[in-house]
This record gives C-alpha cells, structure tokens and sequence, in this order.
DNA sequence: GCAAATTGGTTACCAGAGGAACCAGTTTGC
DNA sequence: GCAAACTGGTTCCTCTGGTAACCAATTTGC
C-alpha cells in the first residue's frame, strides 16, 4: 500500500496545472510566431471560421472566455482587419462579427498548423489514449463546475 | 469515419485548458477560505512540511514555480509567521527555509483537506482512471517540454 | 589571490485575466 | 406607452504572473 502521499508531484490538481501550462505556453510561441495572434484571438477565429457569424455574447458562450477577453480579441482582429462588425438588426446592442477575406486567409492557413501541433503535442499518447484523455477531462471538468460555484 | 474536426470544443490543448483552470479555481476557492493562502503559498507549505528545510533555490526546483513567485509566496508566509529564515552557513546570499511552530500547525490542518478536496474533484474518476490519468498528463508534460524550447 | 563569470535572491516593471461599474438599447409589467 | 428591470457591450481598475535588470555572495581561471 501506498504511504500517505504528500508529495506536490503526486497531487493531481498540481500536475494538471504544470501540464496544461506547459502545453499553453507552447501553443502560443506556435500562434504568435506564425500569425502574431494570441490565443483569446485564435480562439474567436477558430469558432467564426467553424460556425460562421456570431455576436459576441455567442462567442463567450462558444469560448468560455470572460465577455472583456471576448471583446479584446475582437477589437485585435477587427484592427487588424480580420473581422468586421455588421449592425444586428434585431438587436442594435450588438453586431454580427463577421471574418473577412483577409481572415478567411488566415483561419485557412492556420487550422492545419494547430491540428499538426495538436497531433505533436499529443503524440505521446496512442489515438485511443486521445480519446480517453479527452473524456477524462469533460468529467473532471463536469465535476469541478458543479462542486461549489464561484462563491 | 469523423469529418474533418475544425471545433474548438475537440481541441484538447483547449479543453486541457478550461478543465486546469475550473480546477484550479475550485481548488484556489478553498485555500483561501480556510487559510487565507494562494496557490504558490500552498505549494511552498506543502513542499517545506513534506521535505522539511529547503532553499529558494530548492523550492524552485520542487515546485516548478518561478523563482519570484517562490520569493513572493516565501515572502508573505514569512509575514505570517508560518515560516522562518535562518542564515545558510555553506551559502552567504541563500537561507534555510524553514516552517515555524504555526507553520506546521497550518500544514498538519490544510493537508487533510488538500486530499479531500483532491479526492472530491476527481471522484468522478475511478482509482485506475486517476493513475491513468496521472500518467497520461506526465506523458503530455514530457512531449511538451522536449517540443521547442522557450525561444 | 584577484578579475571575470556565475548564481541565489530581490526589486522594478509590464502584459494578461478578471471583476465592478457603466452606457445604450431592449424587454417586461402595469 | 412608460417606468423598471435586464442585457450586450465597453471601459476602468485591480490583481496575478512573468521577464528583465540588479545586487551581493560565490566560484572559476589565470
């Protein structure tokens, strides 16, 4: 039997944290050396290029990004002309954030670089692994989210 | 077979992202009702109450912290008493670390419910499941660190 | 044994993440 | 149809986390 583990490497909220940090952190050298994007603002792209138009409260539903981080990101990529408000005619608060040509471009040639990341950075695991990771994670995350909400 | 897969929500660096950070809050949630510590403060008590008497540079190397967030969290614990410097006589510009009476008081009530809190997040897990998962997180880390170092 | 390079620790500074307050536009209830 | 409540979005402010510059003590090379 196992001794009383106290060992910070042996915690699991420890390990998930350095891990999911250190696959981040690689992630986003990736993101801005090839595109200059962040990844909040890959984020939106990838879901306005996924699910076409959206307003902003739609992408903070999508991202599970706070609706400042939201709103950032897209006042980045609309400078940078990769996105376009158009007014909402059914609701004059909001547009429907839109990518434009240029953006098209860039999701295009981005979303084969991130799923080769992906594949890198998950080369470790076999494809079944994958797999059981990825639902490992939506429990995990399933239990944390209902064990006591934001106080 | 799975059409292309261009959504945010199968990215797993993605969803390895969102599930550390709904754990960690939960877990920061906690710390800081009971104790009134950080994570990075846990993380030096866990380290000094485990191994007993470290240095920074030590405590660095176990916690996977930078070494200002050490100083900082080493800092504050100072402040609270839970935690005491002493000179390091093979190494003028370092100290021993070392938890006070108080400090191992903290230690011996905050470890309990670190485990149970620990247990608690992942009992969505069975006992395989969570060494599997363990496992798996070491793997990813690994690939991670070796791909590309931080430029 | 002393100058140069290195290392432990500290401070100062800066970018990212989140919360609170706020404004404009919209819905609800009477 | 108008006041009250609400909602999408924006701005502001704070707090955390990380990098870069820095100091003091130590080690290295000659």
């Amino acid at each position: 039997m196992p001794a009383h583990q106290t060992r910070l490497t042996d915690f699991l909220p420890y390990l998930l944290s350095i891990t999911s940090n250190a696959v981040s952190d690689r992630i986003a050298d990736q993101y801005r050396a090839h595109f200059g994007l962040k990844i909040p603002e890959w984020r939106v792209m990838a879901v306005l290029g996924d699910l076409g138009d959206q307003t902003q409260r739609a992408l903070v539903a999508a991202t599970l990004m706070d609706k400042v981080a939201v709103n950032r990101a897209c006042k980045v990529l609309e400078d940078r002309g990769l996105l376009a408000r158009q007014p909402n005619a059914a609701d004059g608060r909001s547009h429907h954030l839109k990518l434009t040509a240029a953006g098209h471009a860039v999701y295009g040639a981005i979303m084969p670089i991130a799923l080769a990341m992906e594949a890198r950075m998950f080369s470790a695991l076999s494809a079944a692994e994958r797999g059981l990771f990825k639902d490992l994670l939506q429990r995990i995350r399933a239990q944390a989210e209902s064990t006591g909400t934001k106080l």
